[in-house]
DNA sequence: TGAAACGGATGAATCGATTCATTATCGTGC
DNA sequence: GCACGATAATGAATCGATTCATCCGTTTCA
């Protein structure tokens, strides 16, 4: 078989090859590829037809092997495919563009151990940070990781420790804010559909829940009923919903999401089960993500600036990289937006 | 500074270094690795606990290089941000986990370049193949990786050739459904927000369209005002309704759009204007995402078997993978469906 | 004419993990 | 006591790109 009808590759052409057939040394070729101006012209073409000729592809791993290191970070968010997430993720990508970094980005869908299989393979790989959503309640891997010299950045958390930065939506004002805004319709009794307590934003939205009841003199006993569902999105809303019409008691007559994607299962699940929004059951979301304004019933919610978000991260993690030692660890912490509509106010 | 308490690494340790901790060769401290039955207890105890001294972590690099090859394919789908693409990429993963292969995954944004570059970076990284969504009109890139032997599958696409498969919808058909439905209604003006031509789902959508159209008696000419638009979103749907209002001549009663992202926008904007729907324009979206029976006004829309879409593809580029010469090539076609709701049909 | 300077090209050393032919060690059986 | 086999461990070669000290050939100038 001639080697231009080849249908396969015997084998990846080399930087070797490549010197061979232009009738240099390998040095040479790389000098083409990474010093073009340090070559004469023609050497250079006579190379750079050898390397076309071939077909010839820059094997990563060995240049990579070299340099020690690479122009990638890794991004893990908790769900990709929540919007909310692939809006951060293209603030993330926006920042780095800039400085020509490439991302690697995975979901762990709030699974621990996903989230450090991920860990490990961008270390292994070599990245020189990591944004991190965490899902896990410890901080013990990330703090390692970053003693064996890769940045780490919390992304849409707050960082409890004074060593790690981390760009955040205050949570527990964004919790308060939906609840506030529940009791100040007269609502006396709310569903809460929040998320394990091992993820942060699910915590820190209990207690602006928690603070907003207590600051309305309300017994969290009488007035909160606590759903907690295992994923953070429709289904888990679908869930939330069936196991709160489920249950005993006084039906409430508010509820507050953890997020829009779980809103948007309960608001599914209450019109199957003919539950009238917002007159028997007054919904609140959050994240207001980009369908949020559109739905049957406008949903009612609480908005964060994803882009910037992750712009921001991004920045502080490069930032962190080129300033070395003297970089200033910091909790950069942005202000939520409610966002009242349909949902929860039919007069919106 | 003393090992265990500095801040940052000064090198990451390779094998060597675990070797010589653990007083062994560096042929053990990999056996430990790979082969651990064929070390005695003792000693890989000793290279463990070394390992775990100095948070030993394996440089993929280095692993890669010798090795030639990853357990890793890569995906480039249009849109990441497109419940769509997010769906069919959770099918391919799905597949990909049975045989332990991870997933390389990336957007395009529809822009031929942008995939250009993500093939290239896969190839240098060595996959061992690539599913893509081709945003540009042209194959030969996809044809001239494969003959480098990395495996291609077109995703959401039906092969133009004979020897690359193919796992997809069949667009033409999903095309006319929208356009009988429509015409079933009685309109005889439709609108129709595409996309780029250089895009082949546009292309086979547009076909299925103009023979519907042609079935019904309708001249196209009269019958069919076509927006293009630059990128398969909200954004683009909004653009596309813009234009097509601020337009001469007949304003049409119904309206068909590319994907259902698109039709989310066209629906902020033609509710911005104030056009009622379906009264004054029926619409009609593609993909049937997750939000689309939810909406204001629920939207009509066609079904495609998303998670199915990702597995089959990923199946096929493993089965070509481990069959070699032997594989069959093939074009996969499932069956769109059309799903009517009140964005077309009052009576839905 | 000879020395210095300079642009180009060279090729050996290097990165870290894996592999495999070789060696070392020990126990077993005769 | 010796040979043999089995089990463990070794360490040199390898993957492919990069780097840098070195070398070569020309040109320039004293």
């Amino acid at each position: 078989m001639s080697t231009t009808t080849r249908g396969r590759a015997d084998r990846r052409p080399s930087i070797t090859d490549v010197a061979k057939r232009a009738g240099v040394s390998v040095g040479t070729v790389s000098n083409v590829l990474n010093r073009p101006d340090q070559v004469s012209d023609s050497t250079r073409d006579r190379v750079l037809v050898a390397i076309e000729e071939l077909q010839f592809v820059r094997n990563a791993s060995a240049r990579q092997l070299r340099a020690g290191t690479i122009q990638t970070v890794g991004a893990i968010v908790l769900d990709i495919a929540n919007p909310f997430f692939t809006e951060v993720a293209r603030g993330v990508e926006d920042r780095l563009a800039a400085d020509e970094y490439t991302l690697m980005l995975s979901s762990s869908d709030e699974d621990p151990e996903r989230e450090a299989r991920y860990l490990r393979l961008f270390e292994e790989h070599g990245v020189q940070g990591v944004m991190v959503t965490p899902s896990a309640g410890s901080l013990d891997g990330l703090l390692a990781l970053r003693d064996r010299g890769i940045d780490v950045v919390l992304l849409d958390t707050t960082s409890p420790v004074d060593d790690i930065s981390s760009v955040a939506v205050d949570d527990v004002r964004g919790g308060a804010l939906a609840v506030e805004h529940l009791v100040s319709l007269g609502h006396t009794r709310i569903a809460f559909i929040n998320g394990p307590q091992t993820i942060k934003q699910c915590v820190d939205r209990r207690e602006g829940v928690l603070a907003a009841l207590a600051a309305a003199g309300l017994d969290p006993a009488d007035a909160l009923v606590e759903i907690t569902i295992g994923s953070l999105n429709a289904e888990g809303g679908e869930d939330g919903v069936n196991r709160l019409l489920d249950a005993d008691g006084d039906r409430p007559t508010a509820m507050f999401c953890v997020n829009d994607l779980t809103a948007l299962g309960a608001l599914r699940a209450l019109r199957a089960h003919g539950v009238a929004i917002p007159a028997e059951m007054a919904v609140v979301g959050y994240d207001d993500v980009v369908f949020a304004s559109m739905l049957t019933v406008p949903l009612t919610s609480v908005r964060q600036p994803t882009h910037q978000l992750g712009w921001t991260a991004a920045d502080l993690l490069l930032r962190q990289r080129s300033e070395g030692a003297s970089f200033q660890h910091q909790r950069i912490q942005f202000q939520p937006e409610l966002v009242v509509r349909g949902s929860s106010d039919p007069s919106a």
